[in-house]
DNA sequence: CGCAATCGGGTTAGCCCGATTGCGGTGCCCTAAT
């Protein structure tokens, strides 16, 4: 039965895709989703993650809607599916689209016509396209860079928190959550959203060994600055310099310029068609280096970027791997050069404290108590309120999250009885400030990987549920540890072998979490409530009980 | 949280210094004006 399954999937990839080879970790990943399973696959860009669900997509009957969270990387989706006599069809349903296009993508839908359907989060909110789309009876339902689901759906991108939901709504075919970089909280959450059950979870390794790890620390932010153009002028190129703000994209753009370098800035405050120009001036090998924030990223396909300097900290490890994982995708050696200074923090502790108030939550609340006979929608809730779509959203998914209200089918908020407005609020701010501690806590994790004295591949892969032996061969740390590798002048601590990474672990003030990452007489856990903490083994050797391992460990690859 | 620009008080040169204020990143979607 496998082995026919397997054979057909081998046959499908050759025949219509024309991929004579899987990976054990795709074909693994494509079994699971033919199966009808919730799939998570955590592989590389470039290892051919959409295959995961192209290939057994072709086999299933009935649409496969694909959310991705870009309409140009729908764009590319759709011009990458093959040609010829057995390949499927896809369409894209945006905002992109005039009216007619639309209809004539429905009707495509509607006949069957159509295999694979890309949306954005946001065209799930609407009642019309969830209805449409469930009358279709859809196969499965993919997710495209899940990670999105962890690190937009609390603030900028709500609706992200609200597929589990749409899921369900369209039938609840199988999930399959697709990214490329995710730490073990971050997979926890994608399930936990996505309402997954039971999945079957794929990660594939995480590290990248051509790629070199260094950190440099300032003082004075001119040093910083000096260093970044000069390290950029002076390595091989193409590479990319991410920059914090818009402005300093422009700053460095210009320097690099200056010194007769292609260089461009890139953020969001540009043009479309600038963007265009620039992503293309990028892929064509026209442009040295493209300086930018981090609007740049996501469908830059290109195997030679032998370089990615950060001129800041980025806000968390994770945005960290995702954007050195640009480099050296053609397995040749490449660069990544985080400059930082302390003050750095600030603007990523700031970014990171963006949630809805106290005042927002009570209204939201309020108006749901005020229609709980007739409980109002997303829509009928951002008209009695005021509030922009997405500000309704984000303090909806707080209250459902704090469990003061609940949605029903049709998609009307009622108050959970015995949760007033005031109570309602209340709980939605202590849910928005875990988030908020989370994500500091995140901010710290980025700084003790800046300014840490042990080998960085090391630290990088733990945050990442891996453990790893250096010396790594390829990090600053560990070249300059002159053979001596930095394991043998931090011997492990007696203590550590009561934390093995992926221990469950309660903490008599920060409560329950998981052990990160060992090193030496520190250990990294991820609490549930407090975030990211280090830990010293000594000093808790000195408070009995205060740190307790509770069993059994699990494999931090693996969902709880 | 940190930085740059602006403001206002205290002086009495043409200007310093502290306080205040505003700004900072990611993309959908849809509507209204050309």
């Amino acid at each position: 039965m496998t082995r026919r399954q397997t054979a057909r999937l081998r046959e499908t990839a050759a025949e219509v895709f024309g991929w004579d080879t899987l990976l054990p970790e795709q074909l693994t990943a494509m079994e699971s989703v033919l199966r009808g399973r919730d799939t998570l696959v955590v592989m590389p860009t470039g290892s051919g993650k959409s295959a995961v669900y192209q290939v057994p997509g072709v086999l299933l009957s009935g649409p496969v809607l694909v959310v991705s969270p870009l309409l140009a990387l729908q764009r590319d989706q759709i011009a990458g599916l093959p040609q010829g006599e057995r390949a499927p069809d896809g369409v894209a349903l945006n905002s992109d689209l005039t009216a007619a296009q639309t209809e004539a993508a429905w009707e495509a839908v509607g006949r069957g016509d159509v295999r694979f359907v890309y949306l954005s989060p946001e065209q799930l909110a609407k009642d019309e396209v969830v209805e449409r789309l469930a009358q279709a009876a859809p196969a499965l339902f993919v997710v495209d860079e899940a990670q999105c689901v962890a690190s937009w759906g609390h603030d900028f991108r709500p609706d992200y928190l609200r597929l589990g939901r749409a899921a369900r709504r369209l039938g609840r075919p199988p999930v399959l959550a697709l990214t490329a970089t995710a730490a073990p909280p971050v997979r926890r959450e994608i399930v936990e959203r996505l309402g997954m059950r039971d999945p079957d979870v794929t990660v594939a390794g995480f590290d990248r060994p051509n790629i070199r790890l260094e950190a440099r620390r300032f003082q004075e932010d001119d040093d910083r600055r000096r260093a970044v153009v000069e390290r950029a002028a002076a390595e091989p190129k193409p590479g990319i310099v991410y920059a914090a703000t818009r402005k300093d994209t422009e700053f460095y753009a210009g320097e690099l310029a200056s010194l007769g370098l292609a260089a461009e800035a890139y953020h969001a405050g540009l043009r479309a068609s600038e963007r265009a120009r620039i992503h293309d001036a990028f892929l064509s090998g026209e442009a040295d280096v493209v300086v930018a924030t981090s609007a740049f990223g996501m469908g830059i396909d290109k195997e030679d970027v032998r370089f990615v300097l950060h001129a800041a900290l980025p806000g968390s490890l994770d945005a960290y791997y995702q954007e050195i994982g640009r480099g050296g995708r053609d397995g040749k050696p490449a660069l990544a050069v985080l400059h930082h200074r302390p003050q750095d923090t600030g603007i990523q502790t700031w970014f990171a404290g963006r949630t809805p108030g106290h005042d927002v939550l009570a209204e939201v609340a309020g108006a749901i108590h005020a229609h709980r006979d007739d409980p109002a929608d997303l829509d009928a809730l951002r008209e009695l309120t005021g509030l922009s779509r997405n500000r309704v959203t984000a303090a909806v998914n707080l209250l459902e999250e704090a469990g003061a209200v609940v949605a029903g089918e049709r998609g009307g908020l009622r108050p959970v009885p015995g949760t007033g407005p005031a109570v309602a609020a209340d709980r939605a701010v202590e849910a928005a400030e875990a988030h908020r501690r989370t994500d500091r806590s995140r901010v710290d994790m980025v700084r003790a990987y800046a300014e840490t004295t042990a080998c960085r591949r090391r630290f990088l892969l733990g945050y990442f549920g891996e453990e790893y032996r250096p010396p790594c061969e390829g990090c600053d740390v560990c070249e300059s540890a002159d053979g001596d590798a930095p394991e043998e002048r931090r011997p492990a601590h007696p203590a550590a072998s009561d934390y093995p990474v992926g221990t469950q672990v309660r903490h008599g003030e920060w409560l329950d979490g998981t052990v990160l990452s060992v090193d030496g007489d520190r250990i990294t856990v991820l609490f549930d409530q407090a975030g990211y903490r280090t830990l010293s083994l000594d000093a808790l050797a000195g408070q009995d009980g205060l740190l307790e391992a509770l069993e059994p460990p699990h494999d931090p690859s693996t969902p709880p």
